[in-house]
DNA sequence: GGTATCATGATATATTGTAACTTCACTTAG
DNA sequence: CTAAGTGAAGTTACAATATATCATGATACC
């Protein structure tokens, strides 16, 4: 069971990043908690997502799952999961890209950022909570009560940076 | 001409905030500075635009636009004008809101960071240099040159919540 | 005035996202 | 065991957002 550490910028405290079967394992625990059932439909999307590789939209998985499960599966069905999976801290949402990827601890609640690069599509997820506690401070001085920051950032990854 | 002033969080430099007349003002200087022309069309975008009081969506603009115009403005034709604006630095866009907004101070260049209210759908825009930096360099530590800095934030406002 | 260039119009289509209702599988009370 | 209840997934339809392409009109510049 493939498990490593990742130690994060602020020391604030340290995560498991699942993989594989490990990570699935780890999203299906999460769901179940939630009071949700994991169901082989739900296993499918999630397992799409996960092996994606990088942000992928509902119209990605919906693809993808049908090749896997051999049948058409509807987009519709797809954002119904992917819903539910945000909510349950399972995935996010990169806004900027309209697009979704899985959540590698689904056990611990953060805001998160997310490196988005524009030639390869890529993103990376880093976790600063000196800088997202920031933005919820400004938030509240402003007079709002924040629910749910987004912090993306667009640009280009080392890797295309380099060639 | 109604200017008023505006000190921004960290106090690193004032902005002319423009208002009615005053900004479209500015937003034809500054569009003209950069090469291009300042039509009706565009104009009438921009009235729009800065006059619509909330995140718009391009559609939003079109219907507007219709009316006061009196006849039939395409979307095509406004995403156009939109993307303009945006690459000239005298609209921004939402992106998890699919939506734009005028910028009230179209001279100056800014990461710039979005509070925007589920509710009522008000949205507004703070500066605050030492949060976007910040994100700007945590992205840089992860090897990212950093294009553009999307810092949103989903949540109610001090009227909502008073609601 | 003629022509090159840019702005807009018109049309079509792609992509992303919701809604309403149906069907299916499973559970549980009777 | 059967019928009613419940939640998941399917089906269909459509709304909202976004882009592509080619035609037409306006403007600038010679």
């Amino acid at each position: 069971m493939p498990i490593s550490w990742h130690k994060n910028v602020m020391s604030q405290h340290d995560h498991k990043i699942h993989e594989g079967d490990s990570l699935t394992k780890a999203a299906r625990e999460r769901l179940t908690e939630e009071g949700e059932q994991w169901t082989e439909m739900r296993a499918a999307v999630f397992d799409a997502l996960a092996s994606f590789g990088k942000p992928a939209s509902a119209y990605d998985i919906a693809e993808s799952v049908s090749i896997t499960r051999g049948r058409r599966v509807a987009a519709n069905s797809v954002y119904r999961i992917l819903d539910l999976f945000v909510n349950a801290n399972l995935a996010r949402r990169v806004e900027s890209a309209n697009a979704y990827v899985a959540n590698q601890h689904p056990g611990c609640l953060h805001d998160c950022i997310f490196l988005i690069c524009d030639t390869c599509g890529q993103a990376v997820h880093i976790d600063d909570d000196r800088l997202t506690s920031g933005v919820r401070q400004a938030a509240k001085g402003a007079g709002f009560s924040a629910q749910r920051p987004v912090i993306e950032v667009r640009g280009t990854c080392g890797e295309c940076t380099s060639d």
